[in-house]
DNA sequence: TTCATACATAAATAAATAATTATATAAGCA
DNA sequence: TGCTTATATAATTATTTATTTATGTATGAA
């Protein structure tokens, strides 16, 4: 019935992921996910990001389930939600350094001078 | 010298690239675009944007790289960055199913109802 | 129990992004 | 030239998202 709607259903989802790796602050958080659960002290230690605005932000990586939760006492480690995030997260390292190729060099030549 | 920036720099361009993939628009566009270039008019059309909306996100899925110009006549046709990009997005495609196994499941019940 | 820790959430504000409406520019055609 | 088409851009408004500050809640330890 209303499966003409499942498709533009499905490109939210796909945009929400997407928005969820679309913040700085997110990147820096699920690359340290990479190497393994976090709880939320060492992550706001590592990022340097307030507590709440960490815990924000990771609560987004959730809803775009990005990230998965696991509570242990009183702490909350976060986890890559799965292993694929990872994967991906280095196929689109690939992608962006041969689609950015110039734009590096133009950066890394910006640097000298700042 | 500003090379602890550099990792920084890296980090913000990353997130630009996921940012320009955030949007449901853009997705659609991008998504027309991996069956070959087209001109702002195609996308108009096939899109139903209004034609400075569509032109708009062209404009910022450019300045994500994700998708290049060439200019023939008056018209300007926007193509894939790179094949890449189109690898990429069927990856994430892939990823997205994975992890979105149960919301899907989830969606496609709620549909039913509306 | 009381207290400290670990985290989440709410409210407020600031900042970024999207969409619309109106207008500008540039290219080809009459 | 003057007209139309194709697209871009500017200005405005609407909407979303990020950040901070303040507060709430649950858990474990003294």
């Amino acid at each position: 019935m209303s499966h003409q709607q499942s498709s533009l259903d499905l490109l939210r989802i796909k945009a929400k992921f997407f928005r969820g790796l679309g913040d700085i602050n997110r990147l820096r958080i699920l690359e340290l996910l990479v190497s393994g659960p976090k709880n939320v002290s060492e992550i706001v230690e590592l990022t340097g990001l307030s507590q709440p605005n960490a815990s924000a932000h990771l609560r987004c990586l959730r809803d775009c389930h990005l990230v998965k939760t696991r509570k242990l006492g009183r702490k909350t480690f976060y986890e890559l939600a799965d292993p694929l995030i990872a994967e991906l997260l280095e196929k689109s390292d690939h992608v962006i350094q041969l689609v950015y190729r110039e734009i590096y060099a133009c950066v890394n030549y910006e640097e000298d001078f700042e």
